[in-house]
RNA sequence: GGAGUGGUAGUUCAGCUGGUUAGAAUGUCUGCCUGUCACGCAGAAGGUCGCGGGUUCGAAUCCCGUCCAUUCCGCCA
């Protein structure tokens, strides 16, 4: 080794002893007769002093030579600082530097690599292995390190086995938008990269491996979002002769390690709600569950008094926004404009403002009487001081609009604590989703996930109705995992196929080796999988996932620093069989 | 695919209802400074105002197009 300690570790008690350090110059601080260097690593940053005197005059010309991330190695004595610094754990000593080597120079980097850096987004992403040197970043991916840690030590502990799978699979036509690569050996065929590794992680089961793990990248060729990447990591599990309960209960277990092992918080019951009551009550399938203001609806009181918009809609409905009476015009106006948002959409909004005196004071007076205020207010739980804010119109979209609503007054409200955790299980998501564009049903979770058994003849019926065995794990609103009992036997999931509208053959051609999987005793079973890097920006109080990971996309799902995508030799399209269509 | 916001010094931004030589902070460089740690003081260098076109006597500023970044909608089993 270079060096004896690390820049973070030296104390008071190493005074008088001899060290030698590695690391980066943080900082030059040349006051003439005295020189200062703060050096920088991983672990923390120690003060080098170089004092004319006292200090060789051809180090201390070296000293002050050395230019921002010059890479240094010091040697020298440990030394008691006269003017102690109480904002870093090393600030009591300093290392009276005899012997300084530089080990390389440095240019001067586009931004200063400081907590509070004066670089932008871009900037930072194009030189992302300048930006892993701050502490704000390193610490970010060290919360990551631990998280994986923990994770493989609570699921090995659980007898579940760690298996790879592979990453060159096929193509098929469910869900996301598949990563595609040729083969050169099998020229004119492809293979795609997984979106997850759903059917090897079935087939497992088949093997008998009743309880597998794998932190898996996936891949899914989709528009980014800040919680969204092209490639992302999933903690991604899969257990024989289990009920949902079962499943429910040991990844509540590993969330539970996870708080108290990683941030040590003790996080409260896990909710368990119907994917309908989420919907009726928040209008999401992850509802954030941290503050209340749920919705109430009214259509039996606030329909039929001779207010058109209100008499039309298929659901009127409200929230009830605690204290909030004596918002001015000016904010109750901002409100809506926020809800008219092209994003969001709605028409208009109705507020009705529960005075303090008993009154009701509302932007539609002209239609309601006071009585009729009143009993809206007593349906919604409001109390004098209170304002309630409601939306109508279809019933499926004034849901969204209105969980948009509720969010944002959580925010204007501060409701929504980062340190506080709220996990909720929403169970029972409807097995099946009516496509628009292709005119059909597609799964909605996937298609090997099992209905619930006692409404498998609805499927005939009423295919829309019938739900699935499948579960999401929703942490403050955000979706963190997502799974379900499998299908595992041929006939239902011949079934299955037939109503997403695969033929005989289609099935046999995408999916032929997991019904032939299904013949020879495969294990009723089922899993889970675990957003890994929305679960690390959760823990880490981010919205975003791109600091917790090395070297992340931008939306344009490029890598700026090493420029990827890009084009590839002629030669290799050749050897390929590909021809470029220039459009 | 659609909508919003942004692009000006190495960097972060101001300037934008058109008008002399485009500013500030920070960083960089030079000099001074023996207890700094956001060191201080004095000075200097540093600009294709994203790119292309248009309007105008005159464009960083107004208009059109385009590229890039970012947030959201669609999309993401």
């Amino acid at each position: 080794m270079l060096r004896t300690h690390t820049c973070g570790e030296l104390r008071l008690a190493d005074a008088s002893k001899q060290v030698t350090l590695c690391g980066w110059v943080q900082k030059t601080r040349d006051k003439g007769g005295m020189v200062w260097i703060d050096l920088r690593d991983r672990y923390g940053v120690t003060q080098l002093i170089f004092e004319e005197g006292s200090t060789a005059a051809e180090v201390l010309e070296i000293a002050k030579g050395t230019g921002r991330e010059f890479v240094l190695k010091a040697s020298g004595e440990v030394v008691e600082r006269y003017a102690k610094n109480d904002k870093i754990p090393t600030g009591e000593i300093e290392i009276k530097v005899s012997e300084l080597e530089i080990l390389n120079e440095a240019k001067t980097p586009p931004f200063t690599i400081e907590n509070e850096t004066d670089g932008g987004e871009e900037l930072r992403m194009k030189y992302r292995y300048l930006d892993l040197r701050r502490e704000e970043v390193r610490e970010k991916l060290m919360l990551r390190h631990k998280m994986l840690q923990e994770t493989r030590s609570y699921l090995s502990g659980q007898s579940f086995m760690e298996v790879e799978t592979p990453v060159l699979i096929k193509s098929t036509p469910e869900g996301a938008r598949d990563f595609i690569v040729p083969s050169r050996v099998n020229k004119g065929e492809f293979y795609a990269l997984p979106q997850s590794p759903q059917t090897f992680k079935q087939l497992l089961m088949v093997s008998g491996f009743d309880r597998y793990f794998q932190i898996v990248k996936c891949f899914r060729d989709e528009d980014l979002r800040a919680d969204r990447q092209p490639e992302f990591t999933q903690i991604d599990c899969e257990m024989s002769f289990v009920t949902r309960e079962d499943i429910l209960e040991i990844f509540e277990g590993l969330t539970r390690h996870l708080f108290k092992a990683v941030i040590d918080t003790e996080v409260g019951e896990f909710v368990h709600m119907q994917y309908d009551d989420a919907i009726k009550y928040y209008g999401s399938d992850k509802p954030d569950v941290r503050f209340d203001m749920k919705f109430v609806e009214l259509n039996d009181l606030a329909q039929n008094k001779g207010f058109n918009v209100f008499d039309q809609a298929e659901l009127v409905v409200g929230i009830c926004a605690k204290g909030c009476a004596d918002w001015t015009r000016k904010q109750v106006d901002a409100l809506t404009d926020f809800v008219k948002r092209p994003q969001i959409g709605a028409k208009g909004l109705v507020y009705v403002k529960c005075n303090a005196d008993g009154t009701f004071k509302s932007s539609v007076d002209k239609f309601y009487s006071q009585e009729d205020l009143k009993a809206w207010a007593d349906k919604m739980g409001a109390e004098a001081g209170d304002l309630i804010l409601v939306l109508s119109g279809e019933a499926d979209k004034t849901r969204k609009q209105l969980c948009e609503l509720r969010l944002h007054m959580g925010d204007l409200l501060n409701l929504k604590d980062p340190k506080d955790f709220k996990p909720l299980w929403v169970l029972d998501f409807p097995l099946l989703e009516w496509d628009e564009e292709s005119e059909r049903y597609h799964a909605m979770h996937h298609p090997f996930t099992s209905p619930k058994l006692d409404e498998i003849p609805m499927l005939d019926t009423e295919p829309g109705k019938v739900k699935a065995n499948a579960y999401d794990l929703v942490i403050n609103g955000v979706e963190i995992g997502g799974g379900s009992i499998r299908i595992h036997d041929k006939e239902t999931q011949a079934l299955m196929f037939k109503h997403l509208g695969f033929s005989d053959e289609e099935a046999r051609e995408q999916f032929g080796f997991l019904m032939d999987a299904f013949e020879y005793g495969a294990p009723p079973h089922g899993g889970i999988a675990f957003g890994f890097d929305r679960l690390c920006s959760l823990f880490g109080g981010s919205d975003s996932i791109r600091d917790f990971i090395a070297f992340p996309k931008n939306t344009s799902a490029r890598d700026v620093m090493i420029e990827s995508p890009s084009q590839i030799a002629s030669e290799q399209l050749v050897e390929l069989g590909i021809d470029l269509r220039v459009d």
